[in-house]
DNA sequence: TTTGTAAATCGTAATCATTCTTAATTAGAA
DNA sequence: TTCTAATTAAGAATGATTACGATTTACAAA
């Protein structure tokens, strides 16, 4: 996902842009990994030194909401990053030591569907820890 | 896992009975689902009024550490059960709305080790949410 | 059984991430 | 330009978790 393309569904959605959303997205669009609300906060506090963490968070889990945004939870931190451009569904190796992505074309839902008849499934979980080639 | 089982494992590595840990490991055992320290908390202040939440997360971080319980984050907040006994691996269904868990005698790593050469594989996480059958 | 000592616990304060509140500001429509 | 709802600032509140000094306890050894 890139920046244009989110600006599009935020309009279409009628959110205002301002320019804290778009200094989030600025941020989130330079890198790859999962960065935390403290993260983008540190950078901006350069340009906007009152800035506030209700705004980030507030920004956060709206972009999170129209599918701007994924979350993920590492280490008891809300991690976020800009949604996979991707059109398939998919899962993610995360490096613990650099943080970086890797793209998991694969998906261990579409073998258990009917593994566990009866059983409603509404949401999976699927990530992978450990050290990137360029890391150990 | 059992009460005895889990001291056995204390016993060997040396840390102390205590009725405390008794009674932590009591409640966990008496159910099947994930709960948090809170949870337990509320228990034991009926008969320690003055318990310490200090007490609580040593102890269950402690058990995590010696393979006594397992851990999982829902909603913010950590969870805890009993380790299962299970010798193989395997990974688990939670329902949203009892909490009941059923295990899932399927890994989606066995596919995956050979799909991502190079990736050093330190640990991964695997859940589903939904509905059990009684639930929906 | 008594005693010594490290481990465990208590009670409370501190910390950390996140959310809430109210007032002021601002983007974009009319 | 003006109006209005959306957005933001600033800081306080919340809720989970951890830390800390003082006290108590388990248990091994005398």
């Amino acid at each position: 996902m890139n920046i244009d393309k989110a600006w599009d569904i935020l309009k279409n959605e009628g959110f205002k842009k301002t320019d804290k959303r778009e200094q989030i997205l600025t941020i989130l669009s330079e890198t790859e990994k999962f960065i935390t609300a403290k993260d983008i906060l540190n950078v901006m506090k350069k340009e906007h030194p009152g800035m506030s963490y209700d705004t980030i968070y507030r920004n956060l889990s709206t972009f999170v909401g129209l599918g701007i945004l994924e979350e993920t939870e590492l280490t008891g931190e809300k991690h976020f990053r800009m949604q996979c451009e991707a059109d398939h569904h998919h899962h993610h190796f995360i490096c613990m030591s650099c943080g970086n992505i890797k793209e998991i074309p694969f998906c261990p839902m579409e073998s258990l569907h009917h593994a566990i008849p009866g059983y409603e499934i509404e949401n999976h979980k699927f990530e992978i820890y450990g050290n990137c080639p360029s890391c150990h």
